[in-house]
DNA sequence: CGTTGCATTGAAATCCCTCAAGCGAGGTGG
DNA sequence: CCACCTCGCTTGAGGGATTTCAATGCAACG
């Protein structure tokens, strides 16, 4: 619990019981974090996983000269900061202030060594993983910064249900981040889409898909 | 075993004991591939894994217009095309001739079904493809193409223990659509670095790390 | 000895980035 | 209540890294 001794900060963590996959329930507690708060480091012992209750979360690595890259972003539901390893390799931190379960990593790996379905359905959450890395790669490989916007908000919408209008937690920056584009690119793009009539953009947070296919075929 | 239906194809597949991980050893059967052969194709159902014996075999994936991204290269004792679905979500090909042990999916299942130190290294195999693709995103995302060819040409000799003198089983194109670049800047790119130095070139096979400090640094 | 398949090189074009300015919403204080 | 500030987003102009297109080189092979 060391990271987390200076509980003020983040508000006081609430004990409860966790699904941490359906049908694994562990012992954990919630705490939340406010816009831009650090959840863990990179680098530092991995001795919890994460869940979302409420809001988003990126997790986030930053070469030396500054540039950074997301991996991706968690929402409701989401587990993330699941390591092998004994260190965590990214950075998390909330993106818009969010409520968040922690499970002791003991406590993951004592149902792991007992319960064989467990094992099987922790071993498909970094499955799940590796499948959104990859098509992250190719994205990032051979796609365009139109396809990639694109893309990302078909990944958006299908994230959150609320019909055409898609509500973007994330900053801009953010955005530039996880496409591997820069801010000034994505707002261009998207400014662009609205132009052709494609999306609406009714305030810098929103966007509505007026044009499914036209999208769908731009994000290739 | 539908897929190898064919063996004249691949060459008579003989029998044996793999050892798929440090510990897991099943029954299962090599067969080798010629350059360019296709191993498994993507959608085709996931009733094997594989682990290369001989030689480097890489995995695929093709956009409908022809781009193309190779995710990575395999190389003796990798394991490779270890889905949780039904399904392979590359395609898998020999880069060079190479020999492949394949190993029945149901044998697998059963042994991770009974044995929970040997679920965690099939685990650990999934979990190190997802730190690989990790760095490779950050690599694709942020870093120019000097960078991703000097950070290639470190991976890769760290890869195959030969002092300075790397062997490159793979085409331009191959590190081209590995690195998300095309083929003239790759070339471009090495002949760069041999103009100043930093690598020897006696064949387009074949690299010399002169300086390996300055490609570290290039590298970032 | 021509053919074929990579690899290299050059010139021009393009897409995205960099730099720089302007805009707008939200918050603060006079 | 309004001026002012701040922060994030947008927009523009110019530049640069990489791609595209095209030609040449080179080694292996029949």
């Amino acid at each position: 619990m060391q990271a987390y001794k200076d509980v003020a900060k983040f508000g006081a963590p609430a004990a409860a019981t966790i699904e941490v996959v359906a049908g694994v329930d562990l012992p954990g507690f919630t705490m939340t974090f406010s816009r831009n708060e650090e959840i863990f480091g990179e680098e530092e012992p991995a001795d919890f996983i994460y869940r979302v209750v409420e809001g988003v979360a990126r997790t986030v690595r930053i070469l030396s000269d500054g540039r950074r890259q997301i991996s991706a972003f968690h929402m409701a539901g989401d587990v993330f900061g699941l390591e092998m390893g004994e260190a965590h390799r990214f950075t998390a931190e909330a993106v818009s202030q969010c409520k968040i379960a922690l499970i002791r990593r003991p406590a993951l790996e004592r149902v792991v060594e007992r319960d064989i379905s467990a094992a099987r359905k922790v071993w498909a959450l970094t499955s799940r993983d590796l499948h959104d890395a990859q098509d992250h790669l190719l994205l990032l490989a051979r796609r365009s910064a139109t396809e990639r916007v694109c893309t990302f908000l078909l990944d958006i919408a299908a994230r959150s249900v609320r019909g055409d209008m898609v509500d973007l937690p994330m900053s801009r920056l953010d955005i530039a981040d996880y496409l591997g584009l820069t801010i000034e690119t994505v707002s261009r793009t998207l400014t662009q889409l609205e132009r052709e009539g494609t999306i609406g953009l009714p305030n810098c947070r929103q966007v509505v898909l007026r044009d499914r296919p036209a999208i769908a075929r731009d994000a290739a």
